[in-house]
DNA sequence: CATTGGCACTCGATACGGGTGAGTGCCAGG
DNA sequence: CCTGGCACTCACCCGTATCGAGTGCCAATG
């Protein structure tokens, strides 16, 4: 195991190099750190540091760099996420409150996470699967074409196009809107099957396919996951990547376009927990120079979706992770609110 | 004026500078084009044309490269938009075609867009202004609070909560929803505004507050600019921009995150004319060493948005022009189906 | 009079070379 | 185990030299 001096060590070349974006050396490490060694014992400490692999050299007689497993040892054990000042908090509350729809709200919380950490922000739209049915509405467009809205807790709004196997009577669609509401309303989404499963046995005949099919349609409403939509922000903060442009800032701009790649990212972590992913842990590759750090939020106690920023692995980690948790804490409090 | 030959000369530097996208010199451009005369002819013709500002060079003894001036010249007088060949067309065809609704639509639009012309495309949501109502739906949320939900024939749905001054029956509320819909189902939003004047005479004293403010969002909706929204994408390609990265990356990513920015530079424009503004024609000053291509679309004969891409200056302009022209067209197309 | 070949000149790009200094590894002595 | 000293390494900086694409100008030419 590493001795105390010199985790104490990695943390101030963690700390050095996020500031300076240069190769550390011993010398100046002594200098800004009040370590109480000397340099030559420093280059000790910092030679075993490179043999465990927590940090390198760029090359021969230059500062030392952290490696991504040194990143990994810095968050998980020196140090802590750093809580946003009162003003600070009191500036995002204010801003998240002015909005006005749930666009607005996630168009606001990616401007402000953009803005607060200096890098690129996502924001993935509260998801269907956690919500509850606030109403649901069918419109008669045509004697045979319906059409199914579903409006969600969280100010969502899902319309859906339904052809009817026959002809469906305002009288019935007006029985089946009351039945639909009396049941769902109020429900989760994951309640909604077993509720609404004997609906058609309560109508005629004639009108049991069209009810079927609008329950169908409604089912996959409800599942349907296309609606993990997200909206990004702060790629302008990407230009402060590194000197070495093109090679860097590329991969990860293609990687952001792709909502595929950005849902798995922020989905593969654990609900309600802040996770940090660093360089190489990024399974795609475009981001391996880059750490994403992300955590759920939600209206209630439970997550609802996700939300995260993606910078280079030279980052400030307990800045961001301060920013992100604290963004997180209040646009879930807006959710609940509205 | 110039003479033909002269004309040609600037031809000839604009496409070799946009092949090489390095300044072209007197040989050079006498090697690859058979213009018929030596170089010598050429330096001359080329020293008229940078008095006349057409070209320039970057420092002396280097070739000339065109100014936004010269490429203005080229677009207007010197080229034609490049139409897309028939196996481009059917597979622009058979891409937006696979789409399932508006958000797919645009989606795909701003994909294929990016990918043909390999440069930043924008796509604006089809604006609600010349849509016309499909349907109108009135909801009743709670005693005093209904949802309005506005459906139009472009397949976008706007919802509104309101407040009501006092309760509301459930007959009125059917009452108002027929009324409602007769009146406006199939209008454009231009001419709802006199449709619905006179519909609180029609009702009894307690419920024309609660009429009027249904009206009065019901307006609001349709002329709300706010959902002026686009897409954007292919930003990746930013970084095929130029060597000097940074510099000219950076502002244009910052433009491209204002929405206000980029809705006006699609705004600007006549409708259906195909607009390029090029360099320093551009308002924004980040965008003055971009070229921006666009024009309207829509369902119908007549444009209800806009779409377009960025790029730098030195673009193929004929081949880009070709490409958002039948983009535009084919998408148009798609909506009217739909 | 437009065109052409010739010629001197400019200046960015590239290559070379020495000097500098931050940083390292190692070792011997507290 | 810590520390000071020392030789060594290399990236970086900077001045010089060379190279060559490209220019402008001019006199000759059809």
């Amino acid at each position: 195991m590493l001795s105390e001096r010199r985790l104490e060590v990695l943390r101030a070349i963690v700390q050095d190099y996020v500031g300076t974006e240069e190769p550390v050396g011993s010398k100046a490490l002594t200098e800004r750190h009040s370590l109480g060694v000397s340099p030559a014992t420093v280059r000790n400490d910092m030679a075993a540091l490179e043999d465990e692999g927590f940090i390198a050299q760029p090359h021969t007689s230059a500062g030392r760099i952290p490696t991504d497993k040194g990143y990994r040892l810095f968050v998980d054990k020196l140090t802590s996420v750093k809580p946003m000042t009162a003003p600070e908090r009191r500036a995002i509350q204010n801003f998240l409150e002015g909005a006005v729809d749930l666009d607005d709200v996630v168009g606001r919380t990616v401007r402000l996470l953009a803005q607060l950490t200096r890098q690129v922000a996502i924001v993935q739209y509260p998801s269907l699967t956690r919500s509850t049915v606030r109403h649901v509405e069918l419109l008669s467009l045509a004697p045979a074409r319906l059409m199914l809205v579903l409006i969600t807790d969280t100010g969502r709004v899902e319309q859906r196009m339904i052809d009817c196997p026959a002809p469906f009577g305002e009288s019935s669609l007006a029985d089946l809107r009351a039945r639909l509401n009396s049941r769902v309303a109020g429900r989760r989404f994951a309640d909604v099957p077993q509720l609404v499963q004997d609906l058609p046995e309560a109508f005629e005949q004639e009108d049991r396919g069209t009810v079927s099919t609008v329950l169908s349609t409604l089912l996959e409403t409800l599942v349907e996951q296309k609606e993990e939509r997200l909206m990004i922000g702060g790629t302008a903060n990407l230009t402060r990547f590194g000197h070495d442009f093109p090679l860097t800032i590329r991969p990860v701009l293609e990687a952001l376009e792709e909502q595929v790649v950005l849902l798995k990212l922020l989905g593969e972590v654990n609900d309600s927990d802040m996770a940090v992913r660093i360089g190489h842990e990024n399974a795609h590759e475009g981001l391996n120079s880059t750490s994403v750090v992300s955590v759920g939020y939600g209206s209630g106690g439970e997550a609802v979706a996700k939300l995260g920023v993606v910078g280079p692995t030279r980052m400030d980690y307990p800045g961001t992770m301060g920013a992100v948790r604290a963004v997180a804490r209040y646009v879930g409090q807006i959710l609940a609110e509205s």
